[in-house]
DNA sequence: ACCGTCATGTAATCGGTTACATGATTCT
DNA sequence: AGAATCATGTAACCGATTACATGACGGT
């Protein structure tokens, strides 16, 4: 019951994810976060085993080991866990800037504008298409904010677009 | 001249403003970066100092230690280092996303749109003021890529600012 | 029964972050 | 001379990433 760990943005997803849908094992985890979440937040599988645990003995998360099958844990968030993630989701972001954007920075360490533009405007392209499939194919009467988040998502790959078309176009 | 080591954005980093600066010492770094990339790329003053030596011990820097005065470290590319950073530097990225984005973040795991939008929407408008700030004082014939790499920031936080407009409007 | 994939983890590594510590300059 | 700040680094920690390894299950 060490309750003075860290909390990072992982905790903070597997609190989330697991107060979402009740219980769950890491395994769905990482099924729930393949079907959305990667989109736009790398996160490992390996943490998704190693983050659970550490929630655990910090008192945010209940273990429970299966008896039979295969014997995997089961996790609850505790009452601890809820009040942490409620009072981490009300709380307004301290870095309101976009995160690490590589291609931006290979222009800023002196990639020739130009050559990078024509080379990252279509694969910026195809990913922005993959969005809107995505996008697309959300059903309907999808509760809660996933659609709301999927649909900045898109906004923000437009945005990049965009932002390549004009340094193509500057010549 | 261990040649085989791993090449993170922050080796680049070093590599690029080493490079611009002809010669510099990690003092020098850390002031370069603090008057510009550190607003769209984290980097700390220890890493300033940790990665040229990993990089020269891997034959991408020079060191050369001053007999005098504070006996301070000064890098140069070699020729190695000046090949490594070209070849990144012409190479597109592979991610294509922006990277992560903590009130996006948020959203997904479940915070309210309407009162997190009411929090955000002021902070990001006051941190777009500041791009725009950094901006204007921008000295005219600041040379190559500079302007562009800022002019791309401002158009990524407008779009911020739209994006948390869009979520307050969606009532 | 066997094979491939799905599922479930552990271990080792490594870069990034936080802390600490000390030596030069500059200012009063 | 002493204080404050600037400059220069090292050390410890820790989370994220990569690799490895094994067990269960489903199909043939």
């Amino acid at each position: 019951m060490e309750s003075d760990i860290r909390l990072t943005p992982t905790s903070y997803i597997v609190l989330g994810l697991v107060e979402a849908a009740g219980e769950a094992t890491p395994y769905e985890l990482k099924k729930v976060v393949a079907a959305g979440l990667a989109n736009f937040w790398t996160i490992h599988h390996a943490q998704l085993y190693t983050e659970p645990k550490r929630l655990a003995e910090a008192g945010f998360l209940n273990e429970r080991r299966e008896t039979g099958g295969r014997r995997r844990k089961r996790y609850t968030v505790t009452e601890a866990g809820r009040e942490a993630l409620q009072e981490w989701l009300s709380t307004p972001t301290k870095t309101l800037t976009v995160g690490r954007i590589p291609s931006f920075l290979k222009l800023a360490l002196g990639s020739d504008p130009k050559a990078l533009a024509e080379n990252q405007l279509p694969a910026q392209r195809r990913k922005l298409a993959e969005y809107e499939a995505l996008q697309a194919q959300l059903s309907p009467e999808m509760q809660g904010n996933v659609r709301i988040v999927v649909e900045l998502g898109v906004e923000m790959q437009q945005e990049l677009v965009r932002c390549w078309k004009h340094v193509a176009e500057r010549a």
